[in-house]
RNA sequence: GGAGCGUUGGUCAAGGGGUUAAGACACCUCCCUUUCACGGAGGAAUCACGGGUUCGAUUCCCGUACGCUCUACCA
């Protein structure tokens, strides 16, 4: 019973990786190394009509970027490879053949034609033991028929045989048990026409020899999980079954349905975890990572996501994460997706992480818009000053920019109105004021600045913003002495003097 | 249509037979801040509905409603 503990995800290659599915794999990781025990991502390649090129590759650099390495995968190989199931291929058949011998499956000769045809004429058809009679298959021709189907090379696919009116039942991890009549289960494909699996047998059958121990999926598998279990029952012993596990799923902040790409194109918010460009139109969707997002927000963001650890604490690192996860406190509704509050976890983690871990990419961004920044202590310095006021990494470019380039745009109407004479004057005093300063720090110089004020009958509030203004170009930013003291006293006195010529 | 699963404030959610039904996000008010944030204080729920069981039900049971998922030789 001390059987290690082996979890999969098991993706499609067919496209952009989406926040349910990265969150699928976070929580099998999390249980699985809470536990210590492995995570393996296998490849579901069965159907060769929705390859995807390249769609592999990204799966791994979202992993990647999101800290979930698996121990095995195609990528990193393993004791069980191949781990692509196309590769696997050969191996399938025989197991599909065993469950005709055994009588639990049967061969069905029906052409796709033949079935859209019986679905057109009859509502709601169903391939199923109420009307298998009726097809052209194994049970309803005679052994001699089928074997002479077989040996022309006819094409055809195996079905699994339903059993009448029994009770599959299996206990979920997190919704106890759950039972469904067989009667009312179809006889789903197992092995497809191109010999290939369908993801019914290939999940059994892989989980089976990759040794998996829990099998943790989306919801929307309950419905066909019935056929996986009778299938471990009759192939490999309903005592090896892994234990389930079906995931609530995410759902769109409007409305109800599960959060699909079209939501967040609609609504404004990533919902694939890095940019995928459709290789067939070249389409492009950003993903959170571009966004602006660190990958321990969004991890973060999504462990939350159904999960709790049933306290207040609401940041967690991995290590955390991984420590306290544990399926019985995972809920069993589906959540709405609140990108407000995907952006608050971001905000918090920009708060809590050292800036040097993210400022790469601050200075990045800040390339991008021209303007280079070569002093490397400066910038740690500036982050440091305004990483309160982001929330996503871009918003370092609006609030940074200012202490290494001087504003391309000043609000000189924010200081108009209420400018006079004696402002004009009182700010070419202090430009001389801090010509002469000997000091450059911030308590000082909102010391003198105020001082100075002081001996012009001014009130300081009546200067602060003006200042601002000046230095910063628009109502925003940390303190202004604070801004005054990193960008020194050149840019200091150059940026009073330029807005200075504009107002006089 | 059928089957399965679900339903605590706008959202994420704790709790679980007797509570003033936590906390967070968002929103509003106030404080702090002579900018904007951060931070602090305050503000909202007869726990979908109807029956039971019980001295007592948001919590247990049964219905109903509503929602979602599935119902492919897709995963």
């Amino acid at each position: 019973m001390s059987k290690k503990v082996r979890v999969r995800f098991a993706p499609s290659p067919t496209g952009g990786l989406h926040l349910g599915g990265v969150r699928t794999v976070l929580f099998n990781y999390l249980f699985a190394k809470n536990l210590g025990g492995d995570f393996i991502v296998r490849i579901e390649d069965t159907d060769q009509t929705r390859f995807v090129p390249g769609a592999e590759e990204y799966i791994f650099n979202c992993l990647q970027w999101c800290g979930l390495e698996p121990d095995e995968s195609p990528l990193h190989g393993g004791p069980y490879a191949p781990y692509r199931q196309s590769e696997r291929k050969p191996l399938y058949r025989q197991y599909a053949e065993q469950l005709i011998k055994d009588g639990y499956a049967y061969y069905a000769f029906d052409t796709a034609e033949e079935l859209d045809a019986k679905r057109k004429e009859v509502a709601n058809f169903q391939y199923s033991q109420h009307t298998r009679s009726g097809m052209r298959n194994s049970l309803t021709l005679s052994e001699a028929e089928t074997q002479q189907l077989l040996a022309d090379g006819v094409q055809h696919v195996i079905r699994i045989k339903m059993p009448a009116d029994v009770e599959v039942k299996f206990a979920d991890m997190i919704r106890g048990e759950v039972s469904f009549n067989s009667s009312l289960v179809d006889d789903k494909v197992l092995l497809k026409a191109d010999a290939m699996p369908t993801y019914h047998l290939a999940v059994v059958v892989d989980d089976y020899l990759m040794k998996i121990s829990h099998a943790f999926r989306g919801e929307e598998w309950l419905p066909s999980a019935p056929v996986h279990v009778l299938l471990w029952q009759y192939l490999f012993g309903i005592d090896n079954m892994p234990q389930w596990a079906h995931l609530p799923l995410i759902l769109k902040p409007d409305g109800n349905g599960k959060l699909s790409k079209r939501d967040g194109d609609r609504l404004g918010f990533p919902v694939f975890a890095m940019d995928w460009k459709d290789p067939k139109n070249e389409e492009m969707t950003t993903g959170f990572k571009e966004r602006g997002f660190l990958p321990e927000a969004f991890v973060n963001m999504l462990a939350m996501l159904g999960w709790n650890a049933g306290t207040e604490q609401e940041i967690f690192s991995m290590d955390e994460l991984i420590a306290k996860f544990s399926m019985d406190r995972v809920h069993k509704g589906g959540a709405k997706f609140d990108y407000e509050k995907a952006k608050w976890y971001n905000g918090e983690w920009i708060k809590k992480l050292d800036v040097s871990s993210f400022r790469f990419q601050v200075s990045g961004l800040l390339a991008e818009k021209g303007i280079v920044v070569a002093d490397d202590e400066k910038l740690i310095k500036v982050l440091n000053l305004v990483k309160d006021r982001c929330t996503l990494l871009p918003d370092f470019v609006q609030q940074a920019a200012f202490f290494f380039k001087q504003p391309e745009t000043v609000d000189i109407a924010a200081i108009q109105p209420k400018w006079d004479e004696k402002k004009q004057l009182f700010f070419a005093e202090a430009i001389r004021m801090f010509e002469q300063s000997a000091l450059w720090q911030a308590a000082d110089l909102e010391a003198s600045f105020k001082e100075l004020a002081a001996a012009n009958q001014l009130k300081p509030g009546e200067l602060m913003l003006p200042l601002r203004i000046m230095l910063v170009g628009g109502k925003f930013g940390p303190g202004v002495f604070e801004i005054a003291e990193l960008i020194g006293k050149a840019e200091t006195v150059s940026r009073i003097k330029a807005v200075l010529t504009e107002l006089g």
